[in-house]
DNA sequence: CCTTCTCCCTGCAAGC
DNA sequence: TGCTTGCAGGGAGAAG
């Protein structure tokens, strides 16, 4: 399910609601989800006042007072519900309810269990294993041409799967790989090491252009995907290449019985799509 | 270091 | 209808 804009779509949401607030209740349902939750999890959560609610790639990143970080990962499936009067009660994949003082319910879902949760203190952040090693943020100011030239310099391996790579771009997924391509007209299959400046350029503008778009629209949603209030993202409808193979390319009036008209490969055992006469 | 492959887990759609 | 198969938006860890 999620990638950056969907992360961001669901910070947004939990802003709201959680920033500011301190937890009263905090349930764990379960002692593991990817890998085991931190020790005493739940106590440590209980009573404590959340600050701020910030992202890093795919991260999000819950800051609490006593300088300490709630570290959240939603892997494929994770979601975070606002519960209102009418939620459904507590199923087999709600892993996490937190309870704030003013009333508020919150509820990590995660049916593949793909998530990852850990608590770690402010001052260390940035050495965290999970996150020492990201690349910047695709809409901050480091993530320009010059830098993304200089990372695919000498990689041989096909663009899609570098820009899949989060040392690379941190927060970029599946999707938007593939759509950030078509944009930029850049073939998927083409060595990385041969996208320098000029081209560079062109596939950060589209990177930022597709991130900044699908955050508007609150993120995509095909299977998991929901903001928290419960509500779809809807970019999944401005998808150009995304799960449409087989369908005219919308980017050139490409006639899709010569053409083919966009294709699906499998890159490193995903999912890639494209148009092959668009992009190069 | 780089790249590819397998695996973690459940749900869903397609095919028979 | 019910079974089997393959696939899904992530990424750690092992192997080459």
């Amino acid at each position: 399910m999620p990638e950056l804009p969907e992360v961001e779509t669901v910070r947004r949401g939990l802003v709201p609601v959680l920033a500011g607030r301190r937890l009263v209740e905090v349930t764990q349902r379960r002692p593991d989800l990817r890998f085991p939750l931190p020790a005493r999890f739940a106590e440590r959560l209980r009573g404590r006042r959340i600050e701020s609610i910030g992202r890093r790639g795919k991260y999000l990143l819950i800051h609490l007072e006593a300088s300490e970080v709630w570290l959240a990962h939603l892997g494929m499936s994770g979601r975070f519900c606002i519960d209102g009067e009418d939620a459904p009660a507590l199923g087999a994949h709600d892993h996490l309810v937190i309870r704030t003082e003013d009333g508020a319910v919150v509820r990590f879902h995660d049916p593949r269990r793909f998530g990852y949760m850990d608590l770690t203190p402010a001052e260390t952040l940035g050495a965290h294993p999970h996150l020492a090693s990201l690349g910047p943020d695709p809409l901050g100011r480091q993530f320009t041409a010059a830098y993304l030239a200089g990372r695919l310099a000498g990689r041989l391996a096909p663009l899609k799967a570098v820009l899949l790579d989060q040392r690379v771009v941190a927060g970029m997924g599946n999707i938007y790989a593939s759509e950030s391509l078509f944009r930029a007209g850049l073939s998927p299959e083409r060595i990385a090491a041969t996208v320098p400046g000029r081209r560079a350029e062109r596939l950060i503008a589209a990177i930022r252009q597709v991130f900044e778009e699908a955050i508007a629209a609150g993120g995509s949603s095909l299977r998991d995907h929901r903001q928290p209030s419960g509500e779809l993202g809807f970019f999944q409808h401005r998808f150009a290449v995304y799960g449409r193979a087989g369908k005219p390319c919308p980017g050139c009036d490409c006639d899709a019985t010569r053409t083919g008209g966009i294709r699906r490969i499998v890159q490193s055992g995903r999912s890639t799509f494209f148009c092959g006469r668009r992009q190069r």
